[in-house]
DNA sequence: ACGTTTCAATACGCTAGCGTATGTAGCGAT
DNA sequence: ATCGCTACATACGCTAGCGTATTGAAACGT
C-alpha cells in the first residue's frame, strides 16, 4: 500500500468507525492506522468535516441503492421478503455492514442523522410497497420488519450468531398472515 | 442548584449522553452545563472513567429491574406482552429512555458493551419465559419482539411519533399466533 | 533525462480537555 | 468567634488532535 487515494482513506474511515466508533474519525489516528502521516490526509481532503461528509454521502448512496438493487429483480413480493431476511445479516463489505455504527454516529452529528433518516424512510416506503402488493395495508407491518432488522443488527454484535434465523421466522410469519387474509 | 451531589452529576451525564453522545461525557463540558467548574467534578469522582463507570452501573441496575418490576405483577403472559408494548415507547425519565444512547456508547467502550450485553440477554431470557408460558417454544419469537423494540426506539428519534402502534400490532400478532396453535 | 505533477513527511502554533495542587468560601459544632 | 470540614474555584503543566506551511520524494509525460 504505497500510494493512497481518497478511497483508501474512506475505507479506513469505515473500518475505524465500526471498530472504534465515531470519535476515531480523526486525521492523525487514521494516518497511523494507514502507516502514513496526516500530510497525506490533508492532501486528499480539505479538513475533517469534509472527509466525514464524503464518507456519509458514499454510505447514503450505497445504502439506498443496495437493497433495492438486490430485491427489485425478484418477482413475487413474498420472495422479496425472504431474500431480505437473508440479506439482512450476511457479513457485508465496506460501508454497508457499518449500519449500527452509522446509527451510533448519527446521535452526535446532525448531518448523519439527517442522512440516516432519509435512508430509513426510503427503505420503509419500499417495504410498504411490497406489503401492499400482498394486500396488507397496515403500515405497522413494514415498520415492524424494518425495526426487527435494525434490532437484530444491533444484537448480533455481542450475542454473536443467532442473527439470521429470527428474521426468517418473522418473514415467514408475515407471509403466512397474508395468506389467511 | 447551589450545592451539587454525585447524583446531579450523573443526571447531567445522562442528559449530555442522550443529546450530544458519549463524547460529551467529559469533566469540563459537564461542569459548564451545570454552571460550575471541574473542581466540583474531581471532588465527587476520582476521574472521568470512574464517573462513567458509575453512570453505567446505575443504568444497568435500573435497566434490568424496571421491566421485570413492571411486568411481574401482571397475571397472564398475554397481558404482560401487551403491557410491554406500551412500556416500550413511553417517554421515560432519567437514565431509562437513554437506551439508544447507551447502545451507541457501547460501540466505543468495552465496559458499556459488556453491561449492555448482560442486560440484553437477561431481558431476552425473561421474554423467553413469557413465551414458553404461552406454549411457544420457538426461541426466535422473543428475539423478534426484543429486536423490534430496539429498532423502534432507534427510529422514533427522527421519524417522530409512530413509535407505539407497531409494537402493539406485533404483540397482537404473536398472541393470535399462540391461540391458533 | 528532466521538469511537472502528485503525494507524503515534518515542523509549527493553536485549542480542548485532563488531572493535580492549592487556594478559598460557606457552614455546623462547640 | 473560630476551628474545621465540605464543596467549589483557579492555576499549572501535559497530551492529543487540528490546520497551515514548507520541504522532500516518487511517478510520469514528452
Amino acid at each position: 500500500m504505497s500510494r493512497l487515494s481518497q478511497t483508501d482513506w474512506i475505507a479506513a474511515g469505515f473500518r475505524a468507525l465500526t471498530t472504534k466508533g465515531p470519535q476515531a474519525l480523526k486525521a492523525e489516528p487514521l494516518a497511523r492506522d494507514l502507516g502514513t502521516t496526516k500530510g497525506s490526509f490533508y492532501w486528499h481532503f480539505k479538513d475533517v468535516p469534509a472527509f466525514q461528509e464524503q464518507m456519509l454521502s458514499n454510505w447514503e448512496e450505497k445504502a439506498t441503492q443496495d437493497i433495492i438493487v438486490a430485491l427489485d429483480p425478484i418477482p413475487t413480493p413474498a420472495a422479496k421478503l425472504r431474500a431480505l431476511s437473508q440479506l439482512a445479516t450476511t457479513p457485508q463489505e465496506d460501508c454497508v455492514g457499518a449500519e449500527p455504527a452509522i446509527r451510533a454516529w448519527a446521535r452526535a452529528d446532525k448531518n448523519v442523522a439527517a442522512a440516516l433518516a432519509r435512508v430509513d424512510t426510503t427503505r420503509i416506503a419500499y417495504l410498504q410497497d411490497i406489503f401492499t402488493a400482498m394486500d396488507m395495508a397496515n403500515p405497522d407491518l413494514p415498520r415492524i420488519c424494518y425495526a426487527s432488522l435494525i434490532g437484530l443488527q444491533e444484537l448480533s454484535d455481542d450475542c454473536d450468531s443467532a442473527g439470521t434465523t429470527p428474521m426468517a421466522t418473522l418473514v415467514d410469519l408475515m407471509i403466512a398472515l397474508a395468506e389467511t387474509d
